[in-house]
DNA sequence: GTCTATATTAGGATAGAC
DNA sequence: GTCTATCCTAATATAGAC
C-alpha cells in the first residue's frame, strides 16, 4: 500500500479511537513508523488529511442514502438499510464525536455536512411516504416533517448518545440499537396488520442483546 | 463582583461563543482586562474553571429535572417545563458542543454527566407515566422505554442538531422548536379528546416562527 | 490581589542531505 | 520518497515586584 494511502488509513484509525483533536502529526507518523517530515511530504498537515477523509465519507454515505429515494425499500429491508447507515457513520465516527468543533474549524465542511443532513431528511421522508402509500403506516402529511426530523436526529446522534451511557457496548450492538430506536419512532404509526413487524424488530433486537451478555 | 466570580462568568461566555477548546487563558484574561498572572492566582488554569462551571450546571439542571418527578405537571405545564430545560442547556451549551471531547478529558465529569442523562430519562418516564394515568396518552408499558430514550436524546441534542442546519436561529426559537419536537414524539399517543392540545402546540410554535421572520 | 516579565513546552512546520 | 535536524509559534505556567 502506498504511503499516502497508509497515512489516510492510520489517521482515520487514530482519529476514531482518540478523537481527532488529540491526535498529532507526530503520533500518526510514529504509529506508521515513518518520520514526521515524510508525512509532511504527502500532506500539508492534519488540516489536509481531514477534508480528504470527509470526501470519502460524504461519497459513501450519499450513495447509501440515495438508494431508498430511487427505489422504495421493502418493509424488511428498512432494518438492513438503517444498519448500513449506522455502520457507515461508525466507520467515520471521529466526524461525529466533535461535530461542532470540526465544522467550526472547516467552514467548507460545514456546508457539506448540512447537505448530508438534508439528504438524510429527504431519505427519511421518502421512506415514510413509501410506507404510507403501502398503507403500512398511517400518518398525517403534516406530522411527517417532525417524524423525519426525529429519524434524522436519531441517525445522526444515536451512537454518540448511547456511548455516553454505556461506553463499552460493542459496535454492532450499537447499530442494532440505533436501527431499533428508529423503528420505535415509527411504531405508533404502524397499522394493526403490520404491528407484528414491529414486534419482530423488538424480538430481533432482544436476541442481539442476549448474544452479548 | 469579585474577580473569581468574574472569571467564571467570562469563561462561560467565551466558552459558549467560541467553543471551550478555542478559548485560551490569555483570552479570558484580556476580555476581563486583568493579567494572565492574576487569572492563575484564582484558578490553576482552564482545567480548574471547567469543573466549577459544570458544578453549577449540574446543580441547576438537577433541580429542574426533579420537579416533575416529585409533583406531576399539568398538561399545559409540560411545554413550559421543556422550555426551561432547553434554556438551562443553552446557558451552558459549551458542555454540549463538544461533549465527547470534554468528557474524555475529564473522567470525573463523564460519570456525572451520565447521571444527568439517567435523571433525564427518569423524568421523561415520569411524565409519560403521569400522562398515561390521566389517560391523556395511550401507550404500552414496553414502548415507554423507547419513547423516554427518544425524548432524552431530543432534549440532549436537539439544539446542536438544529444549529447544524440553521446556524443563525435566535436562541428562544431553538427552545420552542425543541419543546415542539418533544411534543411531536408524544403526538401519536395522544387520545382523541386531547388531540387538540397537540394542535395547540403546533399553532403556538407556528406563531413563534412567524414572529422571527 | 494584581501586575510584568519570563520560563517551559508541545505541536506544527520546513530545510537540506540521502 | 524518506530521513534528521532544526525552527517557529501559541499556549501554559511561574517568579517576584508592587
Amino acid at each position: 500500500m502506498k504511503t499516502r494511502e497508509r497515512i489516510l488509513q492510520t489517521s482515520l484509525l487514530l482519529f476514531n479511537e482518540e478523537g481527532e483533536s488529540h491526535v498529532t502529526t507526530l503520533e500518526i507518523a510514529n504509529e506508521m513508523n515513518i518520520s514526521p517530515g515524510n508525512l509532511y511530504y504527502h500532506f500539508r498537515g492534519k488540516e489536509a488529511i481531514i477534508p480528504e477523509l470527509f470526501d470519502r465519507f460524504e461519497h459513501e454515505l450519499t450513495s447509501i442514502l440515495k438508494a431508498p429515494i430511487e427505489n422504495p425499500l421493502s418493509l424488511e429491508d428498512n432494518w438492513f438499510f438503517l444498519y448500513v447507515v449506522f455502520e457507515e457513520i461508525h466507520e467515520y465516527r471521529f466526524i461525529y464525536r466533535n461535530l461542532s468543533d470540526l465544522l467550526q474549524r472547516f467552514e467548507v465542511l460545514h456546508r457539506r455536512f448540512s447537505r448530508l443532513l438534508d439528504l438524510k431528511r429527504l431519505t427519511a421522508k421518502a421512506i415514510c411516504t413509501s410506507l404510507m402509500q403501502k398503507q403500512i403506516i398511517n400518518i398525517d402529511e403534516e406530522e411527517i416533517t417532525q417524524l423525519a426530523d426525529s429519524i434524522t436526529m436519531t441517525i445522526t446522534f444515536w451512537m454518540n448518545f448511547q456511548q455516553l451511557r454505556t461506553s463499552e457496548t460493542p459496535s454492532h450492538l450499537l447499530m442494532h440499537q440505533g436501527a431499533f430506536q428508529v423503528m420505535s419512532l415509527l411504531a405508533p404509526y404502524f397499522t394493526e396488520q403490520h404491528r407484528e413487524f414491529y414486534d419482530g424488530c423488538h424480538a430481533f433486537y432482544q436476541e442481539a442483546l442476549k448474544e452479548v451478555s
